[in-house]
DNA sequence: GTTGATCGTTACCAAATGGTTACTGGTAGG
DNA sequence: CCTACCAGTAACCATTTGGTAACGATCAAC
């Protein structure tokens, strides 16, 4: 087997990352684990065999590392391997590059109006969030403590639901709330946790909210997960 | 027309340079104008049409500019505009890990083995030269004045010829030489002009050398050149 | 008046990529 | 016994992308 000839470096590069969405996915690994349904959450468009072959040819590649968890319902992992964390570099200017220069509409500001999010967070987080997601994105932020929302849940009817896990609460019963309030609507209401070590990765899974993303938060990719968790049922924004 | 929603800011920079050639091209044109036939030889592999919808793609998005010269032959030539240049981080870094991962038999090293070069350069340039593409790459490299070129140049007979345009003096007779060598063997002895500034661009351009590469020229950039423009014609080195 | 150089375009075809739908498998819960 | 769960596979189809071959436009040189 002779080996690929390339003419310039670049295209050795574009041989592992190119395409259309290895890039997304390692940007979407780049600040830790994910498993494959988060994944696939997160990246609205792409399909269960799509997402799957890029994985595989990114771990073939040696860029990301599988792990299965031998447990029902099956779990895999999926994370940046040491090699794969020298691309970094690349996606951060390839995600710098885009936040500078797409319009504004588009991406980031648009997304949010007119949005519901619910969140139960200590007051340091939710008052981030209310920056970011509310003020300069014209969502409509509501902060509450898990007494609360269980009791106001289906009054306040939000479009998604952010926990911060940095409050040592017991969610199990938030996540029933959730799924009962799904039987009525019919969509669920997607909810992301939030944070800061694998520990509360672990209670959050367990928990029954696998869709996590790790703190600090940086505002590119909780847009993006917002954006994409609450459009995921009707996809009509799309178009040329 | 709806505009097109990104999930994140990485698909919209994908959505401008994704693609099998578009970061290439704008690696080659990185280092200063090229026109459409350089560009044609210096990524083999790319068909006329395919280079023409990237370089109009590249152009409608405004990363490239396109100047039509009212000659005949026509001559167009493509370079970054001020915000294709914005892009150079990229690419560069795109450039740099394949260098630094691709396995050095196939990207560099092993190219130039077997291959005769003949250049025509200042003591200076010519022991960079020597040094760069001799000593590291196991090509042979032999350096001559022009008017022993001229007189030597059916006995050396290399696979490739670099002009150094700093030498102030006349090529148009060399490049007569090459036509009339080409004659006999079938193929034609691709020839580089190194070149420091616009003004020795055109003089290449105008004695029948349009491909050049600018000074200081990078190694990758020389080496993808001259593998590049060598290989054109037996393509039978590409494999799986 | 034919050829050649250069930068294209058009029509057509092939390959690569991406997407849809249905199915698997083991177990827990009802 | 039936369903839901998650991470897949398999078979099939659609779209996108890339490639080939032929042709055009223009003028100069032979």
């Amino acid at each position: 087997m002779v080996e690929k000839q390339y003419g310039c470096p670049v295209e050795f590069t574009l041989d592992k990352i190119g395409g259309k969405w290895k890039c997304v996915i390692l940007w979407w690994l780049r600040r830790g684990t994910k498993r494959f349904g988060e994944l696939m959450q997160l990246m609205p468009g792409i399909s269960r065999k799509v997402l799957t072959t890029q994985l595989r040819e990114l771990e073939a590649d040696g860029l990301i590392g599988r792990q299965v968890f031998q447990e029902t319902p099956p779990r895999v992992e999926y994370s940046l391997t040491a090699f794969g964390e020298t691309l970094r570099p690349i996606t951060e200017l390839m995600c710098d590059w885009g936040k500078a220069n797409a319009p504004q509409f588009q991406f980031g500001l648009m997304c949010l109006r007119g949005l519901h999010i619910l969140a139960i967070a200590t007051p340091l987080t939710s008052q981030r969030l209310e920056a970011e997601l509310g003020e300069l994105r014209g969502a409509k932020v509501t902060t509450v403590s898990l007494a609360i929302a269980l009791n106001t849940l289906n009054q306040i009817c939000p479009n998604i639901v952010l926990i911060d896990y940095s409050i040592d609460e017991d969610f199990d019963l938030l996540h029933e709330s959730l799924k009962t309030l799904t039987a009525d609507s019919q969509k669920p209401i997607p909810a992301v946790a939030l944070i800061a070590n694998d520990q509360e990765r672990d209670r959050a899974i367990s928990q029954g909210f696998p869709i996590h993303l790790m703190e600090p938060v940086e505002t590119s990719e909780l847009v993006g997960a917002i954006a994409n968790l609450t459009s995921a049922e009707d996809m009509e924004g799309y178009a040329e």
